[in-house]
DNA sequence: CAATTTATTGCAAATTTGTCGCAATTTGTG
DNA sequence: CACAAATTGCGACAAATTTGCAATAAATTG
């Protein structure tokens, strides 16, 4: 079996759920894509899962950590979490949504660590999120 | 007049936009206060500008860099962006919930500066939150 | 500053998004 | 395989957001 799926199977089990198939499905409508809105998770899975299924499950996989909400201009967009993805942020342009990822960078990370220590804070995830204009929209 | 209602003029005017009572209305209901859902900026302007008036508007702000989007458990929140204010970011703590105010980081906005300027980005704002455990509950 | 053009607004209606209850399936378990 | 528990699909709703269009306000022109 690949790997992914069984990585997914584990968190869930962690919280006592279980790997049904509509979750394989929503899984991987969001696999391997940029970040997704809820319409289009919803229309990936069309035919396959309902709905109100799809919200549903979307929750879920917030709540155990399998999905990450990004507040992308009007809309919010989901995408898979650290635990299945390489850590990385992104820039939202202000106009037309595109998302870009920032390649990972040391600095910036180490940073962070060195603010949250100054502050006696054991870091466990964070989450940045650059707004602005793209190349195309300034 | 007021310093802040020119810099939102000039923004405005930099984009090609007028200042109207409608804005500087939905403007002023913004300023000096916490995070509002879209509800509440609706609520506050009751009476004074309609309903999709303020979506319109909303909008609007928000693609010139006027106004930015927290996401704030599932719901978004909208406060001015920073050129109205100063702007901080936070520490969560995962376990009793508090929030510790994090002081201004020159090294930090500074490299934030730079990633985004690497991608040929605008930056009008961004977003950071750092989620873990706090002095007493490690 | 009156006349004209252009942009913005309010209003009502439509669409989209997100929730809920409940009966029918599916899933984990032994 | 059978059973208990959890999950799903299917309307039907409720809330949030968008749209078309006529009325109004703001900018521009002569």
């Amino acid at each position: 079996m690949s790997e992914p799926l069984d990585q997914l199977k584990d968190v869930l089990k962690q919280h006592k759920q279980s790997l049904t198939r509509s979750r394989k499905i929503i899984f991987a409508a969001l696999q391997d894509k940029e970040p997704q809105t809820m319409h289009e998770v919803i229309v990936a899975c069309q035919g396959e899962v309902d709905r109100a299924s799809v919200y549903r499950t979307v929750a879920l996989f917030e709540q155990i950590g399998i999905i990450q909400r990004l507040q992308i201009g009007f809309k919010y967009k989901l995408e898979l979490s650290d635990v299945f993805h390489h850590h990385h942020h992104h820039l939202t342009c202000n106009k037309c949504g595109k998302t870009i990822k920032l390649p990972e960078d040391d600095q910036l990370e180490k940073r962070l660590d060195a603010l949250a220590k100054s502050q006696n804070f054991k870091m466990q995830g964070h989450q940045l999120e650059i707004q602005g204009r793209c190349e195309n929209c300034s």
